[in-house]
DNA sequence: TCTTAATAGATTATAAAAATCTATATTTTA
DNA sequence: TAAAATATAGATTTTTATAATCTATTAAGA
């Protein structure tokens, strides 16, 4: 019922990026220490950011990461779904099949279908506009 | 980011309790056997919602569990939180001190304290007078 | 006193999360 | 063109949490 360590490394990450200047790149050391994230595990993860469209990378001396869009075009779900896959509140709560058999008549399950709507809702809505360069001072 | 399973089976096996008749009792093996859970993990899962006052037990051969209150007066939050411990949808949202040292400046916490917020909310707000005896017509 | 319950607590097994490691490719610049 | 600084790929390891099981004991009814 908890955030992955990863998943919240990456959003703080991708919030750090969002506060760049136009054409400015962040390296994956730089936001390590900015951010206190251990340095090979940010690696990993700005890797899977890239591969899934997230982040823009660049190779050699000068290189770096910058987002592939608008800081206001990329929301928390895209973010967390990229770290944890698609975002399941319970086991069955999800269109594909599941281990548990008692999804036809389980008591419970209505709840937690309305209550992941509401979750998958609010990490939708919350983007990275709030952070980009313009909305906050100064980089630290 | 997902409800445990020992979380889901205890909220099966109080909503199966909030439909026994006034005065009858419920055994372990018939909960396990009638919701499909692991007779020696529910047995396990029965004991500790006893011991903190959601159930009350009965031993000896016509033994057994019942709620301890009213079904509408047990929540959702109340049978999550003893499997589970205190909700917190990331590391740093709650009262007690944590390992990230960010939490001061943090872009990103304030967002998860309000999402908790709203799922804590949604869990208190769930009782189990919903499932009790004659809301459903009968166990199966 | 036998049987069928719950209780207590330790232990094991499995899986997921978190982190690290090794090696390679790319680009800039001295 | 060699050296340095960067990202990439993917495997591996470590750690932790979850899930499940086991052994022994206590309690009460028939
Ligand atoms: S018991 Fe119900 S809520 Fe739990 S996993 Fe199965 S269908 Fe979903
Ligand atoms: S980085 Fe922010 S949101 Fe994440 S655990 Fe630390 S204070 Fe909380």
């Amino acid at each position: 019922m908890q955030l992955s360590r990863k998943a919240d490394y990456a959003l703080r990450a991708v919030a750090y990026i969002s506060q760049l200047k136009k054409g400015d790149l962040a390296s994956i050391g730089r936001i390590a220490k900015a951010r206190g994230i251990p340095r090979e595990f940010l690696a990993k993860i700005l890797k899977e950011l890239t591969r899934a469209g997230v982040l823009v990378s660049f190779q050699g001396v000068t290189g770096g990461y910058r987002l592939s869009r608008l800081p206001k075009e990329i929301t928390f779900l895209d973010v967390i779904e990229v770290m944890e896959g698609p975002v399941r509140i319970n086991l069955c709560v999800d269109d594909r099949h599941c281990a548990c058999t008692n999804e036809k008549s389980c008591e419970i399950r209505p709840f937690f279908v309305k209550q992941q709507e509401q979750i998958i809702r609010a990490f939708k809505r919350q983007n990275f506009g709030a952070f980009a360069h313009n909305k906050i001072s100064k980089l630290a």
